[in-house]
Order: C-alpha cells, then structure tokens, then sequence
DNA sequence: ACAAGTATGTTGTAAAAACAACAGAATAGG
DNA sequence: CCTATTCTGTTGTTTTTACAACATACTTGT
C-alpha cells in the first residue's frame, strides 16, 4: 500500500476524517486486500455472495445489472475513492444483484467490514470513526434515493416536475430557487422525455403555475 | 418502562437478538425517552433537526409529506416494533423533510444513537449488535428502495413489468415463480393504472413472451 | 466578433397510458 | 350451496407521453 493509495482513501467518504497513520493500521483489521483487474474483467459477480466492500484506488469500475433476457445495463460508474457493494457487505447474506466490471484496468481496495461491525476491538481508536462514517453513508444514501422514489411514483410528467420543485422549493426555503440540473438532466433525473418536459414546463408556466428562466425557477402561490 | 413494552423492543428489528436485560441496561445510554401522544398530535415535524430514532411502543403513527401547495400525502404507517426517522438519525444534520404524526395515542419510543455510535463503550456488550442490526436496517432499505428505483425508471408499464419480472425470475434462480403481489398490489408497486397493467399482461402473453395464472408467472426464452 | 457546438423550446404525429365502465372468475362467509 | 364481495380481464374513449424534426437561444473557443 503505497503513500497515494492513502491519500485516495482518506479522500472517500468511509474514511473522511481518519489520518493516513490510523488508516494503515486499520487496513489489517479489515482484511484489506489490494487486486488488479485488467479492462473488462470482473470484480464482482451477480449472485455472488458479498461481504466485502469494494473501494477504487485507480482506475475506475462498472456497475451493471443484467436482466433475464441478457440486456446489460449501466447502473453506475465508479471513480477513484469512492466504494461500491457496502449495501450488499452490510445487509449480510443478500445475493449481490448486479455485477461489477472494471472498464479500464483498475486497483481495487477489498474490505471485510464484519471485523470492524462484529467486534468492538478497542485496538483501533477509529474504529467507531469508521463505523459512523459507513452509517452516515447508508443513511445519505437512503434519503436520496427516498427522494427520487416521491418524485418517479408520480405518474405524470407534470407531477413529477412539480414534486421535484416543490421538494427543492421547502429545502431551500424560498419560492424562488436555482436546481443543479439542465434540463436534459433534469429529465433524465426524473425519468421522462426531455421535450416533453420542457413542453409541459411551457404550459405551466402559461397557466400561472410557475415562472422559470433556464435553471432559476419560481413557484407561484395559488390565490 | 414495563415488561411488555420490553417485548415489543426484542421483536423489533433494532434490538433484534439482544436480551430484555440487555435492552433495558442499554435504553440508558441510548437516552431512551418514552413519550405519549394523542391523536392527530406531532411527533416530528417537516424541518426538525432530528438525531433521534423513533420506535412506536403502542399505536401507531403516519410519516406524511406536505408538498409546497400544501397536499398531504402518506408515506408510510409506522406499527408497534417500527422505527421512523432512522435515515436522518443517522445522516446527520439534515432537516426532517417528512412530518411523523400519531395516527392514534401513541406511546413512542425516542432514542439518540449518537450515543451508541460516537463512544465504543465496552459497557454495554450488546452495543456492537445494535450498531449491526442498524447498519443491517439501513443496508436492507438501501437495497429494497435500489431495487424500485430500477423498476420505476423504466418509462413503459411493459418496461416496468418487465424489469420487475425479470428480477424475481433471476432472484429466485427459475423462469416460472410466484409473486406476492395481487394485480393491484402489484400496479401501486410499480406506480401503473391496474387495467392498463392488466391489459399489457394479456398482450405479452399473446405474443408469447410470458405466460402467467393469478400470480403465477413463467417468463420464455427468446428463441 | 464569429463560427461551431450545445441547450432549450415548439410543433405535429404516433404510441401508450389513464380512466371509466363493465363482464366474468374466484373467493369468503354464512 | 348460495350470495355477496373482491379480483381480474376486456374494451372504448380521452389524455398524456414519446418521438422526431426543427427553430431559436445561448456558450465556448478561437
């Protein structure tokens, strides 16, 4: 494990706020083991058993589900820091789903989080870091993905863009409100057509309902 | 705290494996609160900075949304044995967007995890099995909302189906299997009107690409 | 300032979904 | 066994979306 592989870890969310040092000396109560995977090859298997996270220390990996009728598709793509399968490596004993491929070749950080969730080992003062740090991420994780869910059980295109600026709207606490997305995004975000959407923002904005200039958006109190 | 609201605990998911003595000896450095509420009565609201986790003792509460113009919309009913709010417990520092309020009277449970995760106190030996069975938790959600997350985002209601179909087929590793869902259960799932569900049901099945009986499905092979 | 590229809005058409209404099948309760 | 109720499938209509194609506006690099 060299120095720049550290600096790639302190750098990720699981071990943000750990130094280098602490981090060295916790990599043996994880089991770590550092792979190299050629472009291509697998890191993880669909129906594999999982009880290692994964961490990317270069290159970068694919994750992809397959359906029953072998169309691939991309979930996500994973870069240098940060961790792929924790949900899998915590729910302990759940089939992995997807399967992980490196598409370039890659330095793969393995971990077994079991040593540090099974024992309360006072041999690494950080452990408890750890522990928080991987507890934040699931929890982030989960809020995020509870928010796309209000926004795709719309069923409208219209619902969906009004549950998605109304939720921005309330978390900024302002009617008025830029969102980080253009608008390709944005529709791919909400999981609808992109000309569609821009046609249905038009008519809502005919109607009164709301004003908008590219990214910055107003929302109008009904009368 | 009496016996059987120590029984309810032991059956709930967080202190899933861990004694009623040990539950009650931990409850303390879990600043465990029990609080009543009667109907209709908040117990968060939309904004609070939460850092505790709830578990309904007796009764039973709603987690409602409340979007900018004022629409309530429920987004889950909490039993005795649930926890609620255990996503922003443990993200830290991000804002209720939900408002959690007793549906009936209540007696909750609040208790503050930091504690249980910030010190690795060998106090309490069962410290280590809850912080398992919360990351368990938290894991398990994560996975069941991912999974939704890939059904809902496919645009068509065949597409929906498809992708949901497809995954219970490869999970339970055979082409014919049964779903737990009736037609209903199965549209509100997959956010679809149920008659147009049901009528592309018939439509695959003429062409040839499933067949099914109530909710008994068998996917075929592509030639 | 210009050109090339990108982003956004607009329109018409075809496809799909929602909706409503109903018929037949299955189920549960007496 | 019969009846009431729920569940599922079917059909026609209306509304919405996807798609394609294009016009305009905005960006970016030179």
């Amino acid at each position: 494990m060299v120095s720049s592989d550290l600096s790639v870890l302190k750098r990720s969310k699981l071990f943000s706020g750990i130094g280098e040092e602490e981090i060295r000396s916790m990599l043996t109560c994880l089991s770590a083991e550092k792979r190299k995977y050629k472009k291509g090859e697998y890191v993880l298997r669909f129906g594999d058993p999982v009880s290692a996270v994964g961490i990317v220390i270069s290159g970068s990996v694919d994750v992809v589900k397959e359906d029953y009728w072998g169309n691939r598709n991309l979930v996500a793509a994973i870069l240098p820091g940060q961790s792929f399968a924790e949900s899998y490596a915590c729910a302990g004993n759940v089939p992995l789903g997807v399967s992980v491929q490196a598409s370039q070749a890659s330095e793969i950080l393995l971990m077994n989080l079991q040593g540090i969730l099974t024992t309360c080992s006072s041999a690494c003062a950080f452990h408890t870091r750890l522990i928080r740090n991987l507890v934040s991420l699931l929890a982030s994780k989960n809020l995020m993905m509870n928010e796309k869910l209000t926004f795709l059980t719309q069923r409208s295109t219209r619902e969906k863009l009004l549950a998605y600026l109304s939720a921005e709207s309330m978390r900024l606490h302002a009617s008025d409100f830029s969102i980080p997305f253009n608008r390709q995004q944005l529709a791919d975000y909400l999981s609808v057509d992109r000309s569609a959407m821009s046609n249905e923002l038009s008519k809502m904005q005919k109607e009164g309902i709301l004003e908008y200039h590219k990214n910055h958006f107003l929302l109008r109190q009904p009368e």
